[in-house]
DNA sequence: TAACGAAGTTAGATTAATCTAACAAATTTT
DNA sequence: AAAATTTGTTAGATTAATCTAACTTCGTTA
């Protein structure tokens, strides 16, 4: 039997290290942080996973998920992108109200129920953020990004997804009149500080490099 | 914040006292049965529900719920049952896998999720297994059943719902021929054991006086 | 290369929910 | 009403997940 911490720990490697590109290997710290547990309580679990042969690690040393810690994890990323789907496609929630609720859902333990929900949303392909759901096998659909950051100038695209799931950065995406599948003009970009000037629905905005970074489009 | 434990322990309370039929309080016994735990277990959690007022009793004294106590687990009852309901209509659920998975979505916290999944469902009034659902007030429709073991000789009825919803009584009835509105025809009972001769779509069987109490008709 | 700061670990405490074993109160039976 | 049975309580231990504070190892940089 897995934990709901023990899955959120897997949960948090994955992202760390498999979906982050090119890194293979996570650190007791960051690991810590993302999950906002002090670096001793993961590191006490650590133990734990690397027991239960989901992670390798050594004491000091790099940590990496076991082929059984990844398709743990991948299940529960499943889970969760199912749900976002079903929160925001049925339930009328909004782009920065899911990943919440979906925190709580992705916990529930029932094979019959996962693949009755992929069923009923007609087998989706990616998340309200555009991130790929995981399919029964534990196939992940690569789906090729660049970032708004990435755009020239003069040129227009289609957002996707963002890499902050964060509730205050989604609203505040919203508030600039973004959403899935926004179209975006990209006016003009600042050598000095890489800001840029946008055009969305004929309304321009400038906004922050780093913000440009965390916006996928295609 | 309230715990899933406790959330638990509220509703077996609602289910002990309120619901049942002439019986307004409860055991430490009778309540540590219906939750699978220890007397002293269930004990040491009365201590923590009177604390939070949820709950009024007094050492070796009665349990009974107070109005707080009572609305939490009228909020957890509507929410379990909405959850059957959801996986009954729209995930092909059957009437005896239900419960064991909506034990574990009714304590999903969002408010509109469940709000939501109520409108979703097109406010539905009773789940699977023929049992009221509260509204959003808390308000709950009184269905007036009898049990099977009440019925005359002779007269046809029709299932509404089961009094216990474990999985092996559902899974047993289901073998007898039986679902939701099936319609049961009385051949003849035993006067020694209570024990009865039924017809289902023309199936004739024998059923224990103890099961036609635990079948609800109209 | 020595030392400093960052990263990681250990020991021991805490909290919630559970258990067992022993005890106390209440209720029922004789 | 005394004894027996049922019901309820207490004390102390256990487990999982967390914390703080102190300590160790690693890696970089002066």
């Amino acid at each position: 039997m897995i934990s709901q911490a023990e899955e959120n720990y897997l949960k948090a490697l994955f992202h760390l290290t498999n979906e982050m590109q090119g890194k293979i290997e996570a650190g007791t710290n960051e690991l810590a942080e993302i999950l906002d547990v002090k670096p001793a309580t993961a590191n006490n679990m650590l133990k734990k996973l690397k027991e239960k042969e989901w992670v390798s690690y050594e004491k000091y040393g790099k940590i990496t998920l076991t082929d059984k810690g990844k398709s743990l994890a991948v299940e529960t990323v499943r889970k969760h992108r199912l749900w976002e789907t079903f929160l925001y496609e049925k339930l009328n929630f909004t782009w920065d109200e899911v990943h919440e609720v979906a925190e709580q859902l992705e916990h529930i333990k029932s094979d019959k129920l996962v693949q009755q929900l992929e069923r009923f949303l007609d087998f989706p392909e990616t998340d309200p953020h555009g991130d790929p759901i995981p399919n029964a096998k534990g196939e992940i659909k690569f789906v090729n990004r660049k970032t708004l950051a990435e755009v020239e100038v003069g040129k227009t695209c289609k957002l996707i997804s963002v890499k902050d799931n964060s509730s205050s950065f989604l609203q505040y995406v919203v508030k600039l009149g973004l959403g899935l599948s926004s179209k975006i003009k990209i006016i003009s970009r600042q050598d000095f500080d890489g800001s840029m000037e946008i055009e969305v629905n004929k309304v321009r905005s400038s906004i922050s490099k780093k913000v440009a970074q965390n916006l996928f489009v295609v």
